[in-house]
RNA sequence: UGUCCUGUGGUGUAAUUGGCAACACGUCUGAUUCUGGAUCAGAAGAGUCUAGGUUCGAGCCCUAGCAGGACAACCA
């Protein structure tokens, strides 16, 4: 966990996970003992919505001296990579857990799963069932209507583990036959209507290759993988509520003492204008709406770290955000404030003019550069301060200056002062245009004697703007990022794709910006404040040539309100 | 004509397990400020899905409703 000694805490009443917890270890039904996993398939990449699981099982771990296995449930070869086994452990790392040696996999269970399966087979409370999909899904029955049992339900043992041993060893198509637990085809709840548990595939697994040809199902996997790793609270998300009666069969079946882990359910996250599921990300992916997984844009934990998100960030989101079971919507504001908070404290500042405005200030002599005394971090002292060169020809933000200002607009206009900062008052005198009318360039005069950016006579100005010397500066490009839908939840309506959603709006390249010289030599991924506009960090497709930064979020901005009263 | 889960300010969470609904974000004032940021002070905003009931007292307990969600992959 991170050390930094700025560090928020965020007061948090207790989840009702930890109430169960702690009910369990007054109980001493699992000795105090905590022990959870987070157990993702590593079919994509990791998203926002992973992040809060993680922070969840870890954090709770942490919270009661416990555990926290990392296990990728790989029980389906046909959508698993080792690149996305590598990509999750990379993100987990980088949100500032560790699993230890605990890293494990479903399919280091595939002998034991089968060899349960047998048992199964052997107490007759599994059969292997011929017929196709299709027939075996009607005869599933309806939520509200029971199913009817399958002829084949009634096999023998010695039958069924002959077939069992076959369909093992490769003698069946895919489809042909698959494994079934014999519980009760009228079942309520649909899932003990004799779930599937083996079926065959002959896939090469991204771990075991072609060792197997038949794969345990996620029910038939998930339980018993949590008992073999000692799991106390196994925490998932809500639509696996109506799994658990039969993650609990199959542990009754397979425990031989009084231990048994215990599935807990919560509202997964959701969050306003975006999108969270693993199909939605891979579309928006593949018809390259964004450039990548990792497009600052995404809502994956990849995409928020390049975007400038810090790990401690969204730990203080997820922490307060709380944990239920019920299903809601929470608003990107509180993600966007979780940085803010983050970066107020620790960001560097600098000053950057996107929007680049020239401005000669006449009075002041041709070729001097005097070099101004800025301060790092207003947040922190000890970050101390900078050196940043001033000129006669600077830039200014274009939107700085109104030729035929409104009422409560304090920034430069002609005739007004306003301090230009950590430099000097100045007083803007001509408005240089081009034959179309367009402003190109302003003239000021400067007050020598406010050097630093105070006047001796204590004289007040109701702005301060931020500048870049046009000489002594970087040059850069500059990614602004506005959310990707402007509907708050795309994936809500019925009737109409969520990319009809899609912000046209949500990348604007500004290819023309300076910074001040101070940012030279920032690392990819390198946090700054430019001052007055918001938190940018480095992008990795910066070169020491041409640097490249992006917008990780704009400073809280009352004028824009009041702009659009 | 099913099973399971969930209903508290705009949003998200809380309420010492029955004691006159709290916190955060957002919103709005004001102070302060060399960032229209940050900070500080304050305000508005829910009477807890509905209707009954128990109780001196109910967001918490009981009854009956209503609303929303999940479940019918050889996905996880």
């Amino acid at each position: 966990m991170s050390e930094n000694k700025n560090e928020t805490e965020v007061v948090v009443k207790k989840n009702f996970i930890q109430q169960i917890i702690e009910e369990g270890i007054k109980e001493a039904n699992l000795s105090g003992r905590v022990h959870t996993r987070f157990p993702p398939e590593p079919n994509g990449y990791l998203h926002i919505g992973h992040a809060k699981s993680i922070c969840l099982n870890f954090g709770t771990a942490l919270k009661y001296g416990g555990l926290t296995n990392l296990r990728f449930d790989d029980t389906n070869p046909s959508k698993e990579e080792t690149e996305y086994v590598e990509s999750i452990k990379e993100d987990v790392h980088w949100l500032g857990f560790d699993w230890g040696d605990r890293e494990f996999y479903a399919s280091d269970y595939f002998d034991k799963l089968f060899e349960f399966a047998v048992a199964l087979i052997q107490k007759g409370l599994a059969y292997v069932d011929d017929q196709d999909a299709e027939t075996i899904s009607a005869q599933k029955g309806t939520p509200t209507r029971p199913g009817t049992e399958s002829p084949f339900r009634a096999r023998t043992a010695e039958e069924n583990l002959d077939l069992f041993m076959r369909m093992k060893a490769g003698e069946f198509d895919e489809g042909a036959c698959v494994l079934r637990a014999k519980i009760d085809m009228a079942s309520p709840n649909m899932h003990m209507r004799d779930p599937i548990i083996y079926r065959i595939m002959k896939t090469p697994h991204h771990r075991t290759g072609d060792k197997w040809c038949v794969y345990p199902m996620y029910d038939f996997a998930h339980g018993q993988s949590d008992y073999w790793e000692g799991i106390t609270h196994s925490i998932c998300t809500l639509e696996f509520e109506v799994h658990r009666p039969l993650y609990d069969w199959f542990i009754d079946q397979l425990k031989d003492s009084d231990y048994r882990p215990r599935q807990i359910e919560f509202a997964r996250l959701n969050l306003s204008y975006t999108v969270m599921s693993k199909r939605k990300l891979l579309e928006l992916v593949k018809d390259k709406h964004v450039n990548g997984w990792d497009d600052p844009r995404m809502p994956t934990i990849s995409g928020l770290r390049r975007r400038g998100y810090t790990p401690e960030s969204i730990r203080n989101f997820s922490e307060r955000i709380g944990v239920t079971k019920v299903d809601g919507m929470i608003d990107v504001a509180l993600l966007e404030h979780s940085v803010r908070e983050d970066l107020n404290k620790s960001a560097q500042r600098v000053m950057g003019v996107l929007d680049p405005l020239k401005v000669v200030i006449t009075t002041y002599p041709e070729g001097l550069v005097e070099e101004m005394e800025a301060i790092n971090n207003p947040e922190n002292p000890e970050a101390g301060t900078r050196l940043v060169p001033f000129t006669r020809e600077i830039y200014i933000e274009r939107d700085d200056f109104m030729e035929n200002p409104p009422k409560k607009f304090f920034r430069l206009s002609p005739g007004t002062e306003v301090r230009l900062r950590y430099a000097y008052f100045v007083t803007c005198t001509d408005v240089i245009k081009d034959e179309a009318g367009n402003i190109i360039e302003l003239h000021c005069t400067h007050d020598p004697a406010s050097k630093g950016g105070n006047s001796p006579d204590g004289r007040k100005v109701k702005s301060t703007i931020h500048w870049v010397s046009t000489t002594e500066n970087v040059k850069a490009e500059v990614r602004l990022y506005d959310r990707l839908f402007n509907d708050e939840d795309p994936s809500g309506h019925k009737e109409i794709d969520f990319k009809e959603f899609m912000n046209p709006d949500s990348l604007q390249v500004l290819p023309n910006c300076y910074v001040e010289p101070f940012v030279k030599g920032a690392k990819a991924l390198d946090h700054f404040q430019f001052e007055r506009l918001g938190y940018f960090n480095i992008d990795p497709d910066s070169t020491p040539d041409t640097m490249v930064f992006n917008r990780t979020v704009q400073l809280r901005d009352t004028w824009s309100k009041e702009k659009n009263k």
